[in-house]
DNA sequence: AATGAATGAGGTTTCATTCAT
DNA sequence: CATGAATGAAACCTCATTCAT
């Protein structure tokens, strides 16, 4: 079983860092037990990344850009502003759901920014585009009336937190989509509705 | 006299490990750094806390009394229920902000539930008081009219995990007043105003 | 047994370090071996030493100071210019068997210079003290005419390559004197005695 | 041809290995440096050499038939007892300026004789064979009055310590005739030349 | 024959804990 | 009480060796 690194190997073991380093964190998820998790022995864990360092940089790096796709879309296909909003913090929120693993290492990470600057720095400019992002949102229905006068730029860095609250505080359960709807709805409060 | 010194060192020791565990770690965060910090030696630390654990326990269990005591109270002295509430969502801010390192050991153990399940029972209890709290809160605003019918637990939730996302997604800079009250003005947001 | 480093045992384990080093190399010699040797427990030695390159370091340099002491300094008490040298070389050749374990450790980081880029430096530096210190005793045989014109230079360097040699492929055995005793008649034929 | 190839990279792999063993030591040259040194892809190293082991008795011991063939042999062609001698140490010499590299394998092996015995014991085996070969040299200079009477055999083995040091102590610089030419003058004085 | 991915033994180093002073 | 030297378990990482391709 030589001759080409398995793309394959590779994923499971970066699933399985993912998974660990969220669950354990960075020093207590050891190479031993993420290997054992991934289903390979030790020391092919360092045939794919170098030091465990490099290791934790690809969990936390690697998919967020899968992340930035599906967060800095919105939905496009609603006539009505109010709709395309919801429909947008629902593709958020089920993301979120579905991620939940991923999700805990991001969180991990902004929990502890001053030992991980680099990989910090790049998730906060992450943040900055989903800032961005969403401001064409609230000026249009601001524009249309449906939403009071907020700054943007706050509506959506109050929306980051409280998707970011959610996902800390919520235990994971993916199929109750009964309370994953109640968390759209209140999201949407965020964004102002005129009621 | 020798008690009173002693408590005083007790509580060096603490503030210095909260301090440490919350930006490194539990595993990063060595005693000997925590002893440094706190200004006493190495093996001081094990005169006041037995092991590493206990005091990882203590720091994350101490403050939780002061917390309770400060999130739990709401303000009292306002005839208005707006008022009410806006007062004392600002009450919770100002703890979050004041105590921003031990807010973040609160979500470093939150967000590592399995590998401290008894801390993470503790805390979760506590939330679920906080809800409790809230609760008559907003049934009383939604009597009075001003607050739009919503499940009052559900408000709680969601505010409780928006409070959290404020924590952690926000970089700690207790003097800049004004995004604070933007925070609290947010919040109120998903208690459901009529507008 | 705490409270102070004691200066007896660091002495053990660079003794046991210089014993083990001289004999299977640095790789090879391991810090558990080391600590077996000097009987002390394995992490006692990172008591002492910080890491296994600063004990290789000190295994070299320390005893360096008292091998300066005793090959720059030449017999002094006596009356004849040719008893004088023996007498020098026959000092310097005693050092080198007793201290032989030593001496090894030397010719060690002396074959393996590009390895050991600063400690060669450091070796190479004294050797060149010890041409200088020769040079005067050269000198003087020759003007008393007792030794052919040759550069003292070149007399020094030959002499101390000799050394070397001799420690190098000779079997240890310090209470042979005769052999030690025709090392010491051999070398003084480098000093070009006329005959 | 196919042998022909083959003896060809077996030969890049050896001179590798001579290489990097006796730069870094035995544990530090790696089998990937030594592949790498020698252009062959790093399994290939096994093809060739079942084990590290064997590579490195290899390269100690394959190269050992060359040096006695020139170290046993003395010029012939002289009439002068006197110019074949130092005709011999010349080559001697020269032999050692130009295998320089080997020649520290050499010396790497001599300096740890007990962690490889039995490579020491078959170099050392050849330095007897070298004190015999020099014994009638010394005998004919000595019959012939050009040399003082000193034991054959003692002449034999500070003359060939004398070379061991000369080629530990010195910095390589084949081109540097001059400087060879001084070693080799000086390494006749260890003959007992009158004068 | 040549390659390099897979493996795990063994190395250095860190660090919580013990305990003599 | 306070201290820090002593200890060894357990972490990361290297690298010789095997073997499928």
């Amino acid at each position: 079983m030589a001759i080409q690194k398995s793309e394959e190997k590779r994923q499971k073991i970066l699933q399985a860092a993912i998974q660990l380093f969220s669950e354990n964190g960075y020093s207590k998820a050891t190479i031993k037990d993420i290997s054992k998790e991934a289903g390979v022995s030790f020391g092919t864990v360092f045939t794919y990344y170098e030091t465990k360092d490099k290791l934790f940089e690809a969990a936390v790096l690697e998919p967020l850009e899968e992340m930035k796709q599906v967060l800095l879309s919105h939905a496009e296909d609603q006539e009505d502003i109010i709709d395309q909003i919801k429909e947008t913090i629902r593709m958020h929120m089920m993301y979120f759901a579905r991620q939940a693993t991923y999700a805990r290492m991001v969180q991990y990470v902004i929990g502890q920014r001053e030992r991980f600057p680099e990989l910090f720095d790049e998730l906060n400019a992450f943040t900055e585009d989903l800032q961005d992002s969403l401001k064409p949102l609230v000026e249009k229905g601001q524009e249309a009336g449906v939403l009071i006068k907020l700054d943007p730029k706050n509506v959506a860095i109050t929306y980051l937190a409280y998707i970011n609250g959610v996902r800390l505080t919520t235990i994971d359960d993916i199929d109750q989509v009964p309370a994953w709807n109640m968390f759209v709805d209140h999201a949407f409060l965020l964004f102002g509705p005129k009621q």
